[in-house]
DNA sequence: CTTGTTTTATGATTTTAATCATAAAATGGA
DNA sequence: TCCATTTTATGATTAAAATCATAAAACAAG
């Protein structure tokens, strides 16, 4: 998002997170910008019965976290390495300096909160009203717009394990297996050994 | 949100919608910017079988549909005014104009993005991984924080009806009656000739 | 290379909210 | 004021995904 250089002249660290560790707990006052220089990072919650939801997955050179740091509210979910991964710390008082100084990063932030939210936007509509197979569909084509799926001779590989695909959709293990399979069978998607391909 | 001279000095136009009238459709590319002078717009999504999902209630001072005007993608949702209402539209290259020669604006634009995720990311949470109650009781709590509810000796006057609250939830008309009448036995909440107060 | 864990898989059963049916009360136009 | 529509309401039934049980395959760590 944000050029590692610009961030490193007002004060950015690197921080190394270990596979699983965590970045920040729901709850937590956010005190820092946070941008991935490698890695992977995810942010879920659990609810009562310790059943997880993701938020959101984050890839190299992007940010996360930013909205309650703008509202100055507690994080709604926390945030994993799920790979080990090096991200850059900014405290907020000079990411906000920063922000003054460089208006052209605020349309960038922006535009970043807008695709986001659109997301988050399309996803809710799915979530409340579709069944899983266009619940499921909707979350991979997504995926293969905006992570980083790769292309090869079979199409797309959608790099998500089928519990990650639940816990984006709300939806089982079980059924996103079944389902995954059901779309198969009408000819959507691909499964070659094991792997799901669009 | 942004004061109502400076918009229009950059050439917004006040344009009426009466009630039930459309503002813009899911589908359409954006043009314009928009924001509230007095009444009330929601934004929806219909599914394949014309079942509803709002996205979001807007009142007087909000804006609305930004993120896909900054992203250059088309509405994901439809807006319709539930009330008379009288809307502020200053279109996209005046918006950008006006966002490029007034940096705090940006900043506030960026804040209000934010909470709207944040609403967003709880709500996602919610309705993917918890039981009635609990979806409609953070409906109603973020409700009582962002929505205009006034409040009086019973409490805060909850103005949405049952089928907003399950638009808003994705339950059926009939669980959120049931729901309701649940978390009243239960005490969380009052229904005094059939309005709800919290 | 072995072992423990995660991922994918399938069948049977249960639970829960959706659906269906019906109606009274309230509201809003004409 | 009357009539159509919306809102709230309740009971019975159904459908669909969750849950439970179990296991093979794949992967990761030591």
């Amino acid at each position: 998002m944000i050029a590692i250089d610009l961030l490193e002249k007002y004060g950015a660290l690197k921080k190394f997170f270990a596979k699983n560790e965590t970045v920040f707990e729901e709850g937590n006052i956010p005190t820092h910008y946070y941008q991935i220089v490698y890695g992977e990072i995810k942010m879920s919650n659990y609810n009562d019965d310790a059943r997880e939801f993701i938020q959101g997955i984050f890839y190299k050179e992007q940010s996360f976290g930013e909205p309650p740091l703008f509202l100055n509210q507690k994080y709604p979910a926390n945030a994993i390495a799920v790979e080990d991964s090096e991200v850059l710390l900014l405290p907020k008082d000079s990411f906000m300096k920063l922000l003054e100084e460089n208006s052209a990063i605020s349309i960038k932030i922006i535009e970043n909160l807008a695709q986001r939210l659109y997301y988050k936007s399309v996803m809710a509509a799915e979530m409340s009203t579709q069944e899983p197979e266009h619940r499921v569909l909707k979350l991979i084509d997504h995926g293969i717009a905006y992570f980083n799926f790769k292309k090869d001779e079979n199409g797309y590989l959608i790099s998500f394990t089928r519990q990650q695909i639940g816990d984006l959709t709300g939806l089982r293990v079980e059924t996103v297996i079944r389902t995954i399979k059901a779309l198969e069978k009408k000819g959507v998607l691909k499964i070659i050994n094991r792997k799901v391909y669009r």
